[in-house]
DNA sequence: CATGAATGAGAATTCATTCAT
DNA sequence: CATGAATGAATTCTCATTCAT
């Protein structure tokens, strides 16, 4: 049985020392989770790497968890930063801005593979808690909102299991790239065909 | 840095006691990693619960990985087992060959959600190694060849990268049907638009 | 071997800030033993609960068991101030005294069993504290003369004697009535029956 | 909230390499309970003066409660196993039986202060289970049941009463003798003045 | 003085793996 | 070869206490 786990912060720095502390661990479990994989992601390690005391990283984290989804927002939070631009710059031409962001997407999570796949990987555990699912939930929906309004389809049902289709299907062929070792050159080229596919299907323009 | 891992068998199992000691520890561990979780997978456990003494299973396993990966073969040479003959029977019908496929696909890793998405998690750590590479090229070889008789396309890099592209683009949508959690008949759905938009793209007949 | 610890309080909380917080420390303390028992029972769940900063909390005590001591100390007076108006209330009749202490001594130690209990629990480590063997002293003495004037015996190592017997007597059994979960009616009954008892022994009259 | 714990044993030793382990641990944590008090009855501290791994020690204990209980058990029967003849004995002389009996508990309570103060405290957290529960009425039935042909009461409430009156009067008096340091002269003296009351009050002979 | 921050030390528990019989 | 037993090394998390501002 898997257990509930408390995911939430459990108190945010508010002295500059404090900053500087959860910076550090931060950024030694970001460290850690892309050079040793998810099975190096030891609370231990993480606070020795990051050069404080492991009771200091128990004041900011609840458990390695906590610490985990921290990692995970932060890094979905930045994604966000960079997609939302290209869908809700203004203008009529749809295919284009469905291309940039596929583009832009398949860029962005070829980055960091080692970090991004251990990421998924680590996350296993947390799938299932509410804050997970919301933060996915709330990204989701401005690509949901922008295909909505790109898609040609009468019928309510047939445009929601339209858009559903086309988020997996990019956001899992996205995800792969993190995988495989890919140029950027074939990922554009990659994104491109598929950009071409989900045009001509849903009629895109 | 991730170390080295031996994953390889250590004897062959042959005497008939052997052979149900073997299959014990592989259907505990199946049952463990479907229902705990990766995190719930430990040699210890996976012995108890398949009534075989610690120091057995260190016997036919050199280490717990290479149970992991001895499950996932095993998995990986039942599904083969069943697309290969939906790819490989005799005619001409390219298109409905592929429908097939990517249904039966689909299908199959919707199945046993838990248990795959548990191996998926485990063998990040298992990825690098050649013995987990040979596996997923050996089965990948099959679509390949299919996917470059059944397309036209003159240039042999631009056939490659087409295989490449769709057999990516299937497989990444086919795990990512492990974690939603769909009925069939949307996945057959789903697996149909797929095949709709590889037939026109690509002129699959 | 058992530390020495020095129970002692820092200073004595004059300004009125000072004793507000003390009085918050010793309510959230009284609090957590009641309900969590003395394994809850740590500096920085008090100082948390009485909404005060543990770097204040050692302010005024030098460690934990200085609280504790405190609150032993708290309620060994509440206690005292209730039982001597009793015993030393003018007039003859010692039995009725005898009677009416009994009672209200078990009734006392039956209310708050949870407290009670945890701090006796807790209170093991500070028994060989000379602070500890003073405060039980002192109470103990007005009992002592109580009886020492109430029961007719001629010999001085027999009154003694006697007087001792009574007293762990009739404290141990209303410690008792900490831990069983006894109605007051029948908590009375056996006050009374106790009463009974030790008048008849000891022709206290 | 005081959390539920799992009281039963592991697994009993078979082999005499396990059953020294056992006893290593039991002897190890009874050294301790006694010369440091509660506060240093700790997992690591048990197995390290027992001179076994700590991982040993959870092969026989799910958690040091367990070993805690397993002490207060093996207590508990050994001073049963002193108690019961006296009780059982043959013959018609209840207030001789009594009198051995009272006298025979005192000083088996007495022995062993460190060990008996120390259990006692460290139990608190033990008492709800159903484990102790059980463990405890096994034994006053005993007592019980030789008091109620002892006494000459009529009504049945009434007996039942006087009885519960008695063994906790008994108990909670012997328990004392564990804190106070008392000379044996002395408590047989007390054990005898408590028999004689209790044989005046309830006609017993 | 009060507060936010920090930490050394340790406690409970687990795990992968080996060894002796 | 199988089994009971054992263990080094981690891992998660807590606690009492101190320090700098």
């Amino acid at each position: 049985m898997r257990r509930k786990i408390d995911i939430a912060l459990k108190k945010n720095a508010k002295q500059q020392r404090a900053v500087a502390t959860v910076a550090a661990i931060v950024e030694a479990a970001t460290y850690i989770l892309s050079h040793d994989g998810p099975g190096g992601f030891t609370a231990n390690k993480v606070a020795e790497k990051a050069g404080v005391n492991i009771a200091s990283f128990y004041q900011y984290y609840p458990n390695k968890e906590a610490l985990l989804f921290h990692i995970i927002r932060l890094n979905w939070e930045s994604q966000l930063a960079k997609l939302t631009p290209i869908l809700t710059r203004p203008g009529p031409d749809h295919a284009a801005k469905l291309r940039a962001f596929i583009q832009e997407f398949f860029l962005i999570e070829a980055a960091e593979t080692g970090l991004r796949q251990a990421l998924r990987a680590a996350s296993v555990e947390l799938r299932d808690t509410p804050e997970f699912q919301d933060l996915i939930a709330t990204g989701a929906e401005l690509t949901r909102g922008f295909l909505k309004s790109a898609i040609l389809v009468e019928d309510t049902d047939e445009l929601d299991f339209v858009v559903d289709f086309i988020v997996l299907l990019t956001t899992s062929f996205a995800e792969r790239s993190t995988d495989a070792h890919t140029s950027s050159a074939r990922l554009i080229r990659q994104a491109d065909l598929l950009t071409d596919m989900l045009i001509t299907q849903f009629k895109i323009s």
